[in-house]
DNA sequence: AAACCGGGGGA
DNA sequence: TCCCCAGGTTT
């Protein structure tokens, strides 16, 4: 074995993490937690692997289950097509596979959601397959370590950094080697690295090059546009509210929200007037209006704003739009702003429904 | 190749 | 604020 891989190795014997995921050979549930390790803190990850698995504990419990009950519970988690093709492939799996999940990293690769990392890394963790994984842990360890200069966002990088990782991967030892390196990489080499305790210093090009703090290297950067959503919450002399299923391919498919009109800038409710009036082709009253609400996501800034109205005649309203209790919200999955709005509402005991 | 998809935490 | 996180899919 070559030096970083000895070394490497020596450190895990001895920082290993203990995980929930790491205590199982059972394919779908090192599958299971891969995908909501996904651009995911383990830290984060972990409370809703602990409800999915419990809730679901085999790959029939997921494929029988309701696409609300699945959202409810990965409600939070962020990058909702992951919870998607999830579902898509439990089915695939229970019913079109017999219940055998594949065992081959081609046939891993093969299954809805599932990319190079995380084919690798169930491919090694549940049948030790020799495959290395490359995610973010693995960049920053190897263009360090080695002192590679290439973007890690480049087609070209990413071809370097996984034949740099397969090559030193131990055949007798890919499953170790694969969670070694995410372990060092999340708790010795991190983006802020803990240089003076490690002990992979004497090897390591980007310490010796003092460029520890420079690599590894990425080439783009995120442009952030801004959108505006207008909530409408539409209640009835029933106390009955309207929502409305996101299905459109843009953000938090699969998630609900109320009645939403979007802008291009927020508007005053004299400007929102006449939008409502058309939406709904009735003369309407904005009874109460929220204070701006913003949501960070990666690439884009979200603003929220809620208006409560009160319809004079019976307003049109589209088939899909869903008329429900306002006491029944809590059973459908929304977005973190809207989470939020209502958190906001029952704390200050503001009965607006 | 570039754009798009969330939410949380650290600095 | 910005960056990063056990990335993947679509265009």
């Amino acid at each position: 074995m070559s030096p970083f891989t000895t070394l490497l190795l020596q450190w895990w014997a001895i920082h290993q993490r203990q995980l929930p995921w790491k205590n199982t050979q059972d394919p779908y549930l090192i599958w299971l937690s891969e995908i909501m390790l996904q651009q995911t803190r383990v830290e984060q990850a972990l409370p809703y692997y602990e409800r999915l698995s419990a809730a679901f504990p085999t790959v029939k419990h997921l494929a029988d289950a309701s696409t609300d009950d699945l959202m409810r519970l990965w409600e939070g988690l962020g990058y909702y097509s992951r919870a998607r093709n999830l579902h898509a492939t439990a089915k695939h799996i229970a019913y079109q596979l017999d219940g055998h999940f594949p065992n081959t990293y081609q046939q891993i690769l093969q299954l809805k959601g599932v990319g190079h990392y995380t084919a690798a890394a169930i491919a090694s963790f549940a049948y030790n397959l020799p495959h290395a994984v490359v995610d973010g842990n693995v960049f920053r360890v190897l263009s360090r370590v080695f002192g590679i200069e290439t973007p890690i966002d480049s087609t070209k990088g990413k071809q370097q950094f996984t034949q740099l990782a397969n090559q030193f991967l131990p055949p007798n030892r890919p499953a170790d080697f694969n969670q070694a390196i995410m372990d060092f990489g999340a708790i010795q080499c991190t983006p802020k690295p803990n240089c003076d305790t490690c002990s992979l210093q004497n090897i390591c090009i980007a310490f010796e090059q003092k460029k520890t703090t420079t690599l590894p290297i990425k080439e783009k950067k995120i442009v952030k546009k801004e959108r505006f959503f207008h909530y409408l919450l539409i209640t009835d002399p029933q106390q009955q509210i309207y929502i409305n299923r996101r299905t459109a391919r843009d953000i938090w498919q699969h998630l609900y929200e109320f009645p939403c009109i979007e802008t291009n800038k927020l508007l005053t409710n004299v400007e929102l007037f006449p939008h409502i009036n058309q939406l709904l082709q009735t003369n309407i009253a904005i009874e109460n209006t929220s204070k701006p609400y913003t949501q960070q996501l990666t690439h884009r800034t979200v603003h929220a704003i809620f208006h409560h109205i009160t319809c004079r005649t019976t307003p049109t309203t589209p088939a899909e739009w869903q008329h429900i209790p306002a006491a029944d919200l809590s059973q459908y999955p929304f977005p973190k702003i809207i989470t939020q709005f209502l958190a906001d509402q029952s704390q200050q005991q503001q009965i607006l429904f």
